[in-house]
Order: structure tokens, then sequence, then C-alpha cells
DNA sequence: GTCTATAACGAGATAGAC
DNA sequence: GTCTATCTCGTTATAGAC
């Protein structure tokens, strides 16, 4: 059902459970909440969540493919507007340092840890994500490459995958501290290097 | 008490329960595993467990703790046998590595994904976890850049922290495709872009 | 040190009224 | 679509026998 919130919007409400939902697994993971906890910062019963989401599995793989899509948005973004590779690169960082400042671990990234006991469709969802994440990242190294604005050492291939999971270890350490400029400084040693 | 195992060698039972609780929250996570899990693997009752560690918190603490002392004295055997930066620094992504062919993530790793969840004195103990590693890091990178051995792009100190991350978010990545090969290329970068 | 038994609670999930 | 009520199960933890 679509719903007005006081801000004159207009969301739907299993939008709105999804948003709880994502932002409280990006904050303790999918083990560490519970269908009470959604409901609660929602102000509904869990039976309400349950109408939405049969399982907490069907929503768990909900939360990532509407992550997914989303996160496609972005690069399909910043393909249109930044000028070069390096520059893409940077707007990719970018993307991660927003969601740390969010005090938020990347969704997929917290599932990651926790792969072996999700169910099955939410393990293909998450290797989804990092297989779009590495195919972007390969691409805009080649033509950074061949336009000669980036010199990465090893394979693109190789390399590409490096940028992703440093910045998810990043991210993963930086949050201990709650600190995002470590997050920062590995996305400056990162650029400095592809140069 | 001391019991006496089938390999004729002599193990406190308290370590056995660490050994298997160890084992499971690497590969599912401190919120993916529970007292019944272990009991079951050990084939003892709960209540036993009870007895060695009152409170999950209790055994998660001392579960960090000893994968500190361990992994401290692995760091110590690195700087008697290791002749110089440059090999210190293989030999220390080569622990990770390790870890990771035995299918399982980073103890600290894996708890630093849940650690908004975790008790307080579980969090010190991660957070100590990941000072021991850079401290150690930025002092051998300290000596390889004296010695000419190595040459960090950056700050020793950063450069410190983003060889740990990148070690530590691609083993995240890696465990995802059960593919060690990933971390090694990761290694390898690493070295290359010091060297 | 380990057991049986159980307490006390929270989890995911369902039935059925409104 | 959301509610109340309830079910079933798994969780941490404790009491007390052996």
């Amino acid at each position: 059902m679509i719903v007005s919130t006081d801000k004159g919007t207009v969301v739907d409400t299993a939008e709105r459970v999804l948003d709880v939902a994502e932002h409280l697994v990006q904050v303790r993971g999918f083990n560490g909440i519970s269908y009470a906890d959604i409901a609660a910062e929602l102000g509904v019963t869990k039976a309400a969540l349950h109408y939405h989401f049969a399982s907490k599995a069907d929503l768990g793989e909900a939360l990532i493919r509407r992550y997914i899509t989303r996160f496609q948005a972005a690069l399909a973004t910043i393909d249109e507007r930044a000028a070069d590779a390096p520059s893409k690169i940077s707007a990719y960082a970018e993307i991660y340092l927003d969601v740390l400042q969010q005090q938020r671990m990347c969704l997929c990234g917290m599932l990651a840890a926790e792969y072996q006991t999700l169910p099955v469709p939410m393990r293909e969802a998450v290797v989804q994500f990092f297989d779009i994440n590495e195919t972007w990242l390969e691409r805009v190294l080649d033509d950074g490459q061949r336009a000669g604005t980036l010199r990465p050492r090893g394979s693109t291939r190789n390399t590409a995958r490096v940028v992703n999971s440093t910045l998810e270890g990043a991210m993963l350490v930086a949050r201990l501290r709650d600190d995002p400029s470590r997050l920062e400084a590995a996305k400056d040693q990162l650029l400095a290097e592809l140069a």
C-alpha cells in the first residue's frame, strides 16, 4: 500500500521496511537483527512485516537486490558524469566513503562475513554484488590504461579486485575506530598507486 | 582438567572448547554460533561449557585473547627468522593465507563486522588485535625504508593500515568464491607496490 | 568436570479478527 | 495491511545430582 509520510512524499510500506532493515543490517549484521527490531523501529508489529516479507530469507534477498539496483544506478551516474578514469575510481571510492560516514558497513561486505550462515539465494545475490563491482572496475581500469590516465601495476582484473577488497577491508577496520579518515587515506593511497 | 587425546598429546579441556569455538566463529561468526553447536561438535553438554566459560561473552573474550597471543608469537617468529623487511611482509601475508586455506576468516576480521553487537570487553580486544597488526607493520615498513629494501608510497603508518586492510578485505571476498588464489594475488600486488 | 533437567527469554513464523 | 494472540523452537544460563 502507498502511504503519505509527514514529509509529504509517497513511500511504499515495503520500501520503508527495507530502509529500516537495511540500516540495521549494515550496523549489526543479518544475524544480529530480528523482526522485532525492525518492527519496533518502524512502529508496527512483527506480523505486519511477515505480510510484506514472508520469511527473513525473503527479506534478506530483497535487501540485497535493492542494494544492487541502487549501486548499479550509482555506477551508471559515474559513467555519465565523470570525465576520466581516475575521476571514476575516485567517485567509486566516494560511494564507500558515504556509506561509512553514515556509520554503516557496506551491506554486502557485512553479508560476506556472514556468508556461511546465509540461505543460498542471499549468497548468490552477495556474489553478484561483488561481480558487478569487479567487472565495472576492470572496465574503468582498462579504459584508463588505454587512455594513459591510469597505470595499473598488475593485470586490470587483479587490480580491480584489489581496489574493491581494499575499500571493503578499510571500511571494516575504520568502522571499529569510528574514523572515516582511514578509508579516505586508503582511497588516496589507491589512487596514488594507480597514477 | 587435563585429558590425553588419541594423538597422545595432553590438552586442557578449556583449550579444546576454545579450539572448536574458534573454528566455528571463524566460519559462521560470533552471532552465528551457539553453545549447542560447540557442545555437539565436542561431544559434551552445554552445561559443561558453562563450567569453563560462564557466559558467551567470557568465551568470546577468551577466544580473542588466545588468538592475539598466538598471533604475537607468529610475529615474533617472523622477526627472528625473516632476513629482511620484504620477507617479513611476505611471511605476514602468509599467516592470513594459511587461515583462508583452512576455509576460515580471520577471527578478528569476522568480529570486526559484528563489532556493534559485541560486549565491550570483546570490542576492546578486537581493537587491540588491529593495533598490534598496524604497529608491527609500521615498524617493519620503517626498517625496510631505512634499509632501502622497501619503498612505501605514502607514510609508513598509512601504508601499514592499507596493507592490513587489503588482506582482511581480500580474505573476506576470496572466501565467497572459495578461491584462496585471490588473496595470494592481493599479497603479490601489495609486495610489488612496496618494492 | 560433566551430567540431567529446566528456567527464562527471544527468535521466526502462523491463524484469524478487524 | 495491520492487528492480537499464539505456536514452536532455539537461545543463554542456572540448579543440583553424580
